[in-house]
DNA sequence: GGTAGTTTGTAAACTCCACAGCGATTTTGA
DNA sequence: TCAAAATCGCTGTGGAGTTTACAAACTACC
């Protein structure tokens, strides 16, 4: 706050400042010649030029001379954002598998691994597969640990201000386990913890089926039944990490609606009960008069506590992810109804569109905001990985 | 979105930015040394210098000239930012009364007019008592309506972004009232409508209960019952302006609630309706057992509806505002218990501080804001009344 | 009462940045 | 081959902030 007030700006500030808005044109556009970045940014040609060349020898930008040209005229040398500058990781800690995504700055996948682990492992074993997805990561994709520049990691449960899930979480024996401390002797950069529904939420804003809102409620409809929430565009944590927690509340039968299903009559013995669900749905879509059932008051139950969260929020969309968003055909229309009857205006209600690996490519997001946020935001450093603050 | 990027900086722009930080550390400090504004800034001494007589030649700050100076040296001139260059207006238009007031720029209140007005009076009653009290706070304040650079209404019931209360009002014909419309001939200033509840929050976190937080739950609880959000520190209105409205869930019993209290068995059949619930509490807090069973009831089904709002946000406080934050006393610790019951991380619960006239001081608190957001956030613009924008 | 020390106010010189304008260069099309 | 069009690169100009230097004003102390 005390610093916030010593905001003078020098003139080699002028020049940050004007760095950081070409760079930021230059994100979000093809290779760009320097007229168009005039046009875009508002400065001058000569003055976009020199910046130009100053990004390039920073190393923020690349030059792409010119090929063949289509128009009229001396044909322009064009500008690229390096995006291979640096890389994030996003892992997902899930209770069957370990999944990391490798991307660059802008976001572009370049290399996936996927693990599968012992649902009942214990934390050590569980610590030991990460490190090796770790490992492989950076092996396959030819990077070293200082080419990333920040690293999130999705655990379910909720995650405090410290990355731990202290309050409570379903995999055993996870409530001690500091991630972040464990990844640090291998990265210098920022290492992120955040809870898994949250990353989903916000990929789901990024590339899934919300891109288009600023205010969303994310339902996890899975064997767990959990929710997240994005505010005027940015993912709300509350003031102690666990917003979205409506399903504590008893009155919101987020704990038992799974039940339904898993209990619906007519499953065969043979099924597993983490394949009961699947089945009844499958079912359901079949015509069996107890699945329907079934379906009809899971989804009741699932539509309290969100109508509980759209009346508090009043959000423009809200997202149904989890695994039983795989059977939104059959979920969607009775969650509207009964939305429809719960609440003053009912908001769109959408399926997701990125199934198992939102979480990772949620967690590929909140690096980059990371990212951005430490580069991008107060000035325009060096393109070299951000360190993380003690 | 397209003219976010065209954020070239000139050099006169790089003066106008410098301007600004200037006012900046002008407005939260008193009369302020030229030396002291560079250690704050971290300009250089005669670069402030010239920003802060250019301040005082554009009327945005004053030069109060040394006085009789108790340190060594040279007393210095000291510069005052000029909270008289415009006023805001803050108006509450309640059941009951109509209530005004005026302030300068930092918020210093310099005049309140109230007028009582008859709880079903037509919307043209309404709306000529409203103009009458702008026009008595005009005149005994002797300002001119273009030195009132915002004004902001507060209303009952949600109000929606044409700042209508078209979804509903407990105001007899009020649904169609277009406030700012009406008030468009006398300012030429942004007129803003809120809704009162949220109106009361910004007023407890700005002087209130509340002002340390920045993550609150504010509950209206009287005869209505309501609630708002402030998250991250901004006032949240959700899509359409519903926010907060938890109220509307029928397993949220907080239409019904306050009835506990009408109809308590004991009131005396001379009470009128309104003054039942205060009869209630103070036959609470002289041990009548009837009244503290109805006291109880009441304040167990608020606290279903505090206790979705909490775990839905994870505020870090719970104001309790409205006509029976008056009998805090008997509300406070019963409320704290249920949610120890429900919830996963009990908030701070407090007290509203600011009473009845918390609706028109958020008011003003909104106005300011919208002040801010014009002339201090892009650049640093004329000290004029900004335009309504259309 | 005078002088040293300290702080403020102000002017000058300097540096750096963006801009405007001009000519040179390179390509297309007639 | 020449004109038109667009880009590239250079130079001079003006403005903003900083540093440096010095005069002015005040306190403290001898």
């Amino acid at each position: 706050m005390t610093d916030q007030a010593t905001t003078g700006a020098d003139l080699s500030r002028l020049r940050e400042l004007n760095s950081l808005t070409v760079v930021r044109a230059l994100r979000d556009q093809p290779p760009t010649t320097v007229t168009e970045l005039a046009g875009l940014t508002g400065l001058s040609r000569p003055g976009v030029d020199v910046i130009a060349q100053g990004l390039v020898a920073s190393g923020w930008a690349d030059v792409v001379e010119p090929g063949a040209s289509s128009t009229v005229g001396r044909p322009a040398r064009r500008y690229r954002f390096r995006a291979t500058a640096g890389y994030v990781i996003g892992i997902d800690i899930g209770a069957h598998k370990i999944l990391a995504l490798l991307a660059d700055l802008d976001g572009n996948l370049s290399h996936t691994v996927r693990r599968s682990v012992d649902a009942d492992a214990d934390p050590s074993a569980r610590l030991a597969a990460l490190d090796e997805i770790v490992a492989v990561t950076l092996a396959e994709s030819g990077k070293s640990a200082d080419e990333i520049w920040a690293v999130t990691i999705g655990v379910t449960g909720p995650v405090d201000a410290s990355g731990r899930t202290s309050l409570f979480t379903p995999l055993p024996g996870w409530r001690t386990v500091d991630l972040a401390a464990h990844l640090s002797d291998r990265f210098t950069c920022p290492i992120l913890v955040e809870n898994d529904c949250k990353l989903a939420a916000l990929a789901e804003r990024w590339q899934g089926a919300a891109d288009d809102a600023d205010d969303i409620v994310f339902l996890l409809a899975g064997m767990r039944t959990g929710a997240s929430l994005i505010i005027d565009g940015v993912l709300r944590r509350g003031f102690a990490g666990a917003a979205g927690e409506i399903g504590a509340l008893k009155a919101v039968r987020w704990l038992a609606a799974p039940s339904h299903l898993q209990k619906c009559p007519g499953v065969p013995a043979t099924v597993s009960p983490d394949d009961a669900a699947a089945w009844v749905f499958n079912a359901a879509r079949a015509g069996n008069r107890d699945a329907r059932t079934a379906v009809n008051r899971y989804v009741k139950d699932l539509a309290v506590g969100t109508a509980a969260l759209v009346l508090a929020l009043d959000p423009q969309v809200v997202v149904l992810g989890g695994g039983f968003s795989r059977s939104a055909d059959l979920v969607l229309d009775p969650l509207r109804r009964e939305l429809r009857k719960l609440c003053l205006r009912v908001p769109d209600v959408r399926a997701s569109t990125l199934g198992a690996d939102g979480v990772a490519l949620g967690a590929l997001r909140l690096a980059l905001d990371e990212v951005d946020r430490r580069l991008f935001s107060v000035g325009l450093s060096a393109p070299v990985a951000p360190r993380r603050d003690v």
